[in-house]
DNA sequence: ATCGTGCGATAACTTAGGTTTACTTTGCCG
DNA sequence: CGGCAAAGTAAACCTAAGTTATCGCACGAT
């Protein structure tokens, strides 16, 4: 149970790249502490909090999201098994969302304070980390052109098709029917449209016999159609390391000290 | 005039949290490379190639975008004088926008590779571009929840209101007047509308006495009520560190190398 | 059994904003 | 100076999606 977690995040990452054994070992090390059981609706931080943690999702889902006065709401972002949460206000002060569980699970939390022990002493596993979160940069940009000029249909195609990558380099055990536990509403929150329209869509969506979603059971009917009126492309997703910042040079680097930086650290 | 673009970018920084002299050098030996001039409309990188390095956008504006089949375009993010462009993409191999100048100006491009000696030498100005990098994310994240569920006018002057913030805060001279140099194709572009409505849009804005455009020059004549319709918050822009993640923290860690992972890395 | 509650579906009506087309204004360049 | 292209404005029309309201269903609690 306790290491599923962790081999979720690994198998992700090492889907696309593999990973020396140290590394692994020391992300082992990281994130296996102390985890704690959380249930649904649960709130994990609250906007205008001290940011001074990671969060390790090792199972189940959650989602961070702002709340206006009017009583609305935007999902920013979907966390599955695996996911690591706060990647995005590290080295800033404070909670700029709210972070929520969507389903039962199970998390720990990572002091900012450990992870900059973790700067110091592997720039190799920093460099990793720092390519999540690029890797949820991605998401975020790739979410606002969806959002920006495409319709319903096309934004809740787009959503699908993601959560199901997603959802598969975790390894999960789906193929085409898998859990989405967001109900029509948190599904119009993610996407910006209304609840009914969410309604609607679906039904359009399951017409065309693309998919078909009962309950929190969804069934991806004809995944090639769907992705082709999503425009996906799943690319942004992947995380491929830059040959400049790859792991083996940031371990070849560690070992071996640079001389070019030297050289103006010994000026100042 | 080589020292200005540093200088804005220290003096954004250093107006929230102040630098270390030693830290301030360093950057500005890191960034104050060959200079090139560009011309408005010239492509510093497109989609598909390969990301091997940052560019330091010393003077002008310039933009990320992402080009559809559809001869659509979506305008990701706006940069200032001063900005760091390719911060969302180090770790990861290839771009996934374009990225164009609006304006003329000056660049220096920081290959990957110095950024990763960076990594080694000195934690605390990585943790420093880190700050940097989650700033940007948190500009995507605030589009994303304007364009969700705000409207025209809405998206309009909250758009406003943070090109007029982040160009106070490079200590512009500019109060409530300043150069938006984004047609009305760019910025219909940008929210995520039609180039029509942009201008059916600042029509009204100019109506009810709150911002007059003419041309590239922008005059803010409320900003009180601009800011309130907008519902601007500007603390997503601010770059206030975690004491957790704070220079001095840091600077320290660098010194004295911490005990928690030096165990952990011996093991293994 | 029966309520209450939350989720989802459907229909009727409204509206913000897209599209199209046509007409200005501005700047540029020979 | 004339002519051309790019940018902006205006009006007419249309459509996607919001809003409101009602209904059905599943479920848990009483």
């Amino acid at each position: 149970m306790r290491q599923d977690g962790i081999c979720n995040m690994v198998k992700r990452i090492d889907a696309h790249r593999t990973l020396e054994r140290k590394d692994i070992a020391l992300l082992e090390k990281l994130f296996d502490r102390e985890f704690r059981q959380v249930s649904a609706g649960e709130s994990l931080w609250r906007e205008g909090e001290n940011a001074d943690s990671l969060v390790f999702l090792q199972a189940g889902w959650a989602c961070s999201a702002r709340y206006h006065k009017d009583g609305s709401r935007q999902l920013l972002e979907i966390f599955l098994p695996g996911d690591v949460l706060g990647l995005c206000r590290i080295a800033l002060s404070d909670r700029r969302t709210d972070a929520v569980m969507l389903t039962d699970g199970w998390i720990s939390e990572l002091p900012y304070s450990s992870l900059l022990e973790l700067f110091n002493e592997s720039p190799n596993t920093a460099a990793l980390l720092f390519a999540i979160a690029n890797q949820r940069m991605a998401m975020l940009a790739e979410r606002q052109i969806i959002m920006a000029h495409r319709s319903a249909r096309e934004r809740t195609a787009h959503f699908i098709c993601e959560c199901h990558t997603r959802l598969l380099e975790t390894g999960a055990t789906c193929r085409e029917e898998f859990l989405l536990p967001l109900t029509q509403q948190d599904l119009a929150d993610a996407l910006g449209m209304s609840a009914v329209h969410v309604s609607r869509t679906f039904s359009h969506l399951a017409q065309e016999g693309l998919v078909y979603r009962n309950q929190f059971q969804l069934v991806i009917l004809d995944s090639d159609r769907l992705k082709e009126m999503a425009a996906f492309d799943d690319r942004y997703l992947r995380i491929v390391w830059n040959d400049e910042m790859s792991l083996a040079n940031a371990d070849q680097a560690f070992r071996e000290p640079p001389q070019a930086l030297q050289g103006l650290l010994d000026e100042l």
